[in-house]
DNA sequence: GCTGGCTGGTTTACCGGTAACGTAACTGTG
DNA sequence: CACAGTTACGTTACCGGTAAACCAGCCAGC
């Protein structure tokens, strides 16, 4: 860090005056472009390698706003093991084309997504990416304002803001509930957690309970915590449910995570699974499939909506036509719990 | 997206002309600075609000560099329980101070990280934060010739290429050899995942085997998966350790996804943890204290390294003096599995 | 010998902020 | 009353790319 490291680091214009040509030729060698000879090319290569070159992609992206390589992602929270493998197949796609991402959380909270977004569209990037349906009436404006593509990824709606990649929460509990009736289930409780603001698992749990209903087995009991959906709040949530009603035969859990919560609760206390009581999760964690009795879950592709997501995105940049809805289908996985 | 609607955004010209003041009075009020009139500043605030003004850092930062907000962060992966908890606390810490994140992930691979660098030092962020202490030349020299903060984080080491913040993966490992010794562990054992690139899990398995060497009970067995350290890999990896060092008294594992996926393995095998095997994991996952048997284990505070970083970072970039090292220490935290 | 089209460049203007500096009007002061 | 200092602005130059327009030389075809 002496003083002489502060010299200012090389732009096109040094490059240009060292290989003897403008800067308009060193800036069309550099981007792959035509109009120079093979001469120039090497020229200009060799130089700006000896110079070290480091492109200034702010002045690109301002220049030439078409040029941005930006690509805004705001997810409900980082600490998400799903959330972690839809960034993972998000970053992987994108970096892979050229593009870099800004990432933000946002908790859950429509507020919070539209002051992350205030601040990602300040720096203009080529699209955004958002989870869930859920937006506030300033989201939407400053989206359509920017006019800049979005894909709107995790839970489906029918009438996305640009495009979606993702699937319903609705169905997704509809499924289980029509499944834990077909295995002769006929008294179903729900444990979830985030009551007021993961719109996503209140989806699964209305679609839960429809089914139910429209078997004539409607929901017995449900118990939603102000807590993280993790292991703790399957444990204690299976507690209080049972507290309150304790002739269940099955419970549905917000995720994995909880569900593992319950069967460990379970095992505490002598609750034999699936025999006193049938344990179903979502989500699909690769512990549900390693525990003693693999858990009966919804699987749900991840890394594949990320990917998925990227090329949609990237697909609209390049002007290509795209569906505007992608659907990534959930799996149920029948385990040994349910 | 109708064509009026591309009409390009509101500029700082655009305010100025509407409250008939310049462009420098207006960016003067909209950073809040001084040298106006109350009258002028509520003019202008009231024009910025009406046409919906959105501000354009790139043209900010590219104007004048120093006025950056832009942090680059380089995880080893997006995946993990562990790293997903501090990206939290560096996001929350940094996001509140009016910065952005640009994350990446490399893979464990000193060479994706120069790659994802390169990248990144083309946008000019004010500056960086690195996982572990194992770079390649040229990250180095790029960092070097950027002359930005640079914070390394996870793996202390005794000169940083600008500042550190977190704990010694060997003493870690020390620290659980010798626990062992005391309990009275004297054939121990240590599955990994990640052999190649994983040098911090790596770190920490010298760290115990120079323990338990130092105790005159040298490591028994290891098995280093080329697999992700995952709950499928603590299964299959003390199958495969079990099946050449049959008479182990404990396990170390990488982490504790792969120390639970170990006891699920003791539990389908009839291995009755501790009495037969011991399991000791390391991280700290939520799990491992929910488990029938608590997990014994390192917590490390990842929250808070995140959150010391971004606050070292910060510092450094406000020209406030800070340390070079700050240390979060880890905990050894005995559960029931050993 | 003139026209038109290519090849391999150059020149110019511009993106939207911010720093640095200039300045007119007012205010207090000895 | 002259002068310095402060307040509240305005002017100018610049950051480093890129798009668009322009241009010189060369060749082919008629």
């Amino acid at each position: 860090m002496s003083p002489q490291d502060r010299r200012p680091p090389a732009n096109l214009d040094d490059i240009a005056r060292a290989s003897g040509v403008s800067k308009m030729t060193v800036s069309r060698v550099l981007r792959g472009g035509t109009g120079f000879s093979d001469d120039t090319r090497d020229r200009v290569l060799a130089q700006a390698a000896r110079l070290a070159y480091v492109p200034n992609r702010l002045a690109a992206a301002f220049g030439a706003e078409q040029a941005s390589t930006l690509v805004g992602i705001c997810v409900p929270r980082l600490t998400s093991g799903l959330f972690g493998h839809v960034l993972d197949g998000l970053d992987r796609a994108l970096s892979r084309l050229g593009y870099q991402v800004m990432i933000g959380a946002n908790d859950h909270s429509a507020h919070e997504e539209e002051a992350w977004l205030r601040q990602v569209v300040a720096w203009r990037p080529a699209g955004v990416i958002l989870s869930g349906r859920n937006h506030t009436p300033g989201t939407v404006d400053l989206l359509r304002n920017a006019g800049m593509p979005v894909v709107e990824i995790w839970d489906l709606t029918t009438s996305p803001i640009d495009m979606a990649v993702g699937f319903s929460h609705h169905d997704c509990g509809v499924e289980m509930g029509q499944f834990l009736i077909r295995k002769g289930r006929r008294r179903a409780g729900y444990v979830g957690a985030l009551a007021r603001s993961d719109v996503m698992g209140q989806a699964r749990l209305a679609g839960f309970a429809a089914a139910l209903a429209d078997a004539g087995n409607p929901l017995v009991g449900q118990e939603l915590l102000l807590d993280s959906p993790g292991f703790y709040a399957g444990y204690y949530g299976l507690e209080m449910l049972l507290a309150r009603c304790p002739d269940l035969d099955t419970v549905y859990f917000h995720n994995d995570e909880m569900a593992i919560g319950g069967l460990a609760y379970c095992q505490a206390h002598g609750i034999s699974v699936p025999a006193d009581l049938g344990i179903v999760g979502w989500g699909g964690m690769e512990a549900a499939s390693v525990l003693p009795h693999r858990l009966t879950t919804t699987v749900v592709p991840t890394t594949a909506i990320g990917k998925a997501a990227a090329e949609a995105l990237v697909a609209r940049l390049k002007g290509e036509a795209g569906q505007d809805i992608t659907v990534i289908p959930t799996r149920l996985v029948p385990g040994e719990t349910a």
